[in-house]
This record gives C-alpha cells, sequence and structure tokens, in this order.
DNA sequence: GTCTATATATTGATAGAC
DNA sequence: GTCTATCAATATATAGAC
C-alpha cells in the first residue's frame, strides 16, 4: 500500500511526514529523517535550506492530500451527507486505534506544538484545517433540508473539527478510546436534537431511524 | 501578583511552567530555564536529576493548582452551575484574548507534545484533564434536575473539556477568538436544547431566561 | 544548597569533491 | 543531484570547590 518513493524530495517528505506525526517537530532530528529515508546531509540541503523549509513541504502535502487521501475513500462509501461526517471522524478512531491511541491527528500535534513560533507554518495548518472544516460545511449544505434554518453552517462545521481535535486529545492521553466515542456519542446526540426539530422543538428523536456506520468498541 | 518565590525549587518549577506553557518542552533549554530563574545549572540538578523530572513538578503543580487558582475564583464569581461551566470557559477565552491567542491551554500543549514518549508525564496529564472533568461533572450533577435523566453526565463533562481543548486548538491557529466564540455558541446551544427538555421534546427553549456571562466579541 | 567550569552528545547546517 | 567530512552552536548533564 505505502510505496517509498524513488524521487529523493518526496522520500524525504514522507519520511518528514511520519516522523513529525509519530514524535512531533522538535523532537525529530535531521539526522533520524536522514537515517530512515536513506538520503544524505548534502541532498536534503539541496532541496530544502532549513529544517524548517521541509515541515513546510509536509504541510502543502497534508492540504494536497485531504480530498483524495483522507476524504475521498470515506465520501465513496458512504452516501447520507451526515453520515459522512461521522465517517470522517471514525477514520480518526481507526488510526487511533491501529496505534494504540499513538497518532492523533499530525495536524493538531503540529498546530498546538509549532503554531506560535513559525509563522509560515501556522498559515498552513490554519489552511488544512480550513480545507477539512470547508469538507465537512458541504455535506451539512447537502443535508440543508434536515437542519434547522438558523443553524450556522459553518459555525457548525467548525464545531465538528473542534470535538475532533479534543476527542482525538483527550483519547491519546488516556490512552483508552472511551473519551473519543463518548464525544461522538455526544456530538451525535447534538446532531439527532438539531435534524429532529424541522421546526423546533416538536418532532420525536429520529435517532432510530438512521442509518450508522459501525463504532463497535475496542 | 505575579510574585517570585524565593525558594530556588519553587521559582525553577515557575519558570519551567511558563516557559514549556509559552514554548512547548522541547523548545525550552534547561539553560533559558536557569537564566529566566537566575538559578544555576547546580542547583536545578540538586533538585531535579534531568529535565523530565521538572517536568514532573510541573505538571503536580498544575493538579494542586487546578481548584485554587483556576476554578475558585470562578466558582466564588458564579453561582449557577452550568454557568460556572461556561464561565469556566470564558476564562480559557480571556487567556487567549490576553495574549493575542498565543497561550492555550498548557495541559492541552504537554498532552499533544510529549504525551506519548513520556509515560510518568502523561499520566500526570491524565490526572490533570481527570481533575477538570470532575469539576465539571459535579457541576452537572448540581444541576441535576435541569437535565435529561438519561444524559450521561461524566460523558457530558469529558465533552465539555473536549469542546474546550479543540476550540483553544482552533483558536490558536487561526489567531482569532472566533473558533473558540463558535464553539461555545455551539455547546450553549446544545445545552440549551438538553435544558429545555426536562420530559424529551415538549418544552420551549429556556434559552431567553438563563443568565449569561459576558462574552463581547473582541 | 549554590557556585563555576566543563564534559559529551547531538543539533541544524555547510563545504567542496564528484 | 549526491557524496563525505565537518563545522559551530546548543543540548542536557556532571564534577568538585565552597
Amino acid at each position: 500500500m505505502k510505496l517509498r518513493p524513488d524521487n529523493t524530495r518526496d522520500r524525504l517528505i514522507d519520511t518528514a511526514m511520519e516522523l513529525f506525526h509519530s514524535q512531533g517537530y522538535q523532537a525529530t532530528g535531521v539526522a533520524q529523517i536522514l537515517k530512515k529515508a536513506e538520503v544524505n546531509s548534502g541532498s536534503l540541503y539541496y532541496f530544502f535550506p532549513t529544517k524548517e523549509d521541509l515541515l513546510l513541504a509536509v504541510l502543502e502535502k497534508y492540504k494536497l492530500m485531504l480530498h483524495p487521501a483522507l476524504l475521498e475513500p470515506i465520501w465513496s462509501r458512504i452516501d447520507d451527507p451526515i453520515e459522512k461526517v461521522f465517517g470522517l471522524l471514525d477514520g480518526y478512531r481507526r488510526l487511533l486505534m491501529m496505534t494504540e491511541c499513538n497518532y492523533g491527528c499530525p495536524i493538531g500535534n503540529l498546530a498546538l506544538e509549532i503554531g506560535h513560533s513559525h509563522a509560515k507554518a501556522r498559515q498552513l495548518l490554519a489552511d488544512n484545517f480550513k480545507g477539512w472544516r470547508d469538507a465537512v460545511h458541504e455535506c451539512l449544505n447537502a443535508a440543508d433540508d434536515r437542519l434547522p434554518s438558523d443553524v450556522d453552517r459553518a459555525q457548525l462545521a467548525s464545531f465538528v473539527l473542534t470535538v475532533m481535535e479534543g476527542a482525538v486529545m483527550q483519547a491519546r492521553t488516556e490512552r483508552s478510546l472511551k473519551p473519543f466515542d463518548d464525544a461522538v456519542t455526544q456530538l451525535r446526540d447534538y446532531f439527532d436534537r438539531l435534524t429532529a426539530d424541522g421546526t423546533q422543538w416538536g418532532a420525536p428523536a429520529a435517532s432510530e431511524l438512521k442509518p450508522r456506520i459501525n463504532t463497535d468498541k475496542e
């Protein structure tokens, strides 16, 4: 599945991407990247004048990967626009599960670690967040008739990102899927209450009628 | 307000606490801590065998500070238990505002930066999260009659932490209070919908009747 | 408990041949 | 574009006098 690029530049980006994700930016040494990517120092600095430039390339790649690598596999599997959103959340659950809650959201990690000190990186992190929110926003627009008209779609999309990031953080810290699942349960309940009232407060919960993606406990 | 302890050990902890908060753990050098605390290398290593031991002391201090420094000023100002929760969130908003969205939650920062590699630190971070959740849980218990009986209070308290951490992350990354305020607005809406139905789906929104803390935009 | 001096490893980055 | 050798700075940590 995951093939190593013969292209040196791409191999450096891919390697840095993985190490930054698993260890963080500061904790990852240039020497470690070089060793793992099987590249020599001279080559790295031929492509990237500084370590930060490599970071920026990683963040650019995340932007490019958002649709083809993250969203498309889910979008193609799930039709219902609201279930798309929860399918996206389930993707982060799978990542947590597969890595014993060691890997979280790479953008969130870097946002808190280096968002303040590196201005260009911060902007790219913000771009990545925006792309994610926009994708959710489109889902909400596609479910327009099921949401109360006075609900701000962009704000709700931002809320979904907020919940995902906070949930991943807690899951990693507790080393358990429970905080993540709990958060998704609460968000689902909120969506149920939102979609239940086409007119405000009157209809019964529609929870039982809706399809659910599989989120079996570990 | 903030006085510098004459006690060397405490001065080191306070200084490290601030630098870890503003720059992160890895980005903060021991030399920088020594200079700012006006302490010599020998003294630091007399108290703390390694830099990580200093980190652990910082995290222990956060645990001790939770009630007296973070909660008590808010608890004493606000009576209503649900407004206490939103008052707590407003505390993080103030921190963001005062620091131009540079300072977030120190526990959240460290959770994502070093939660994976340092086992003891991770446990202390989890302890800190637990203390925070428990405090919110107590508020929810105190508002027991206003919440539907089938709502899991512990889960909802965890959700509040999730939202706070995710909201702070986005605010710092966007360098704007808007994502934070948006998240709080959504969470408020959720609480309104929860507290509106003592019996499920039937009562009108109680939003207009409730006191609100001041969350004027910047 | 605190001081100064210093050890040792690693950091990000560079030079210059090929 | 890639190679090896290496730089200068900084990292955490230690030694031993006071």
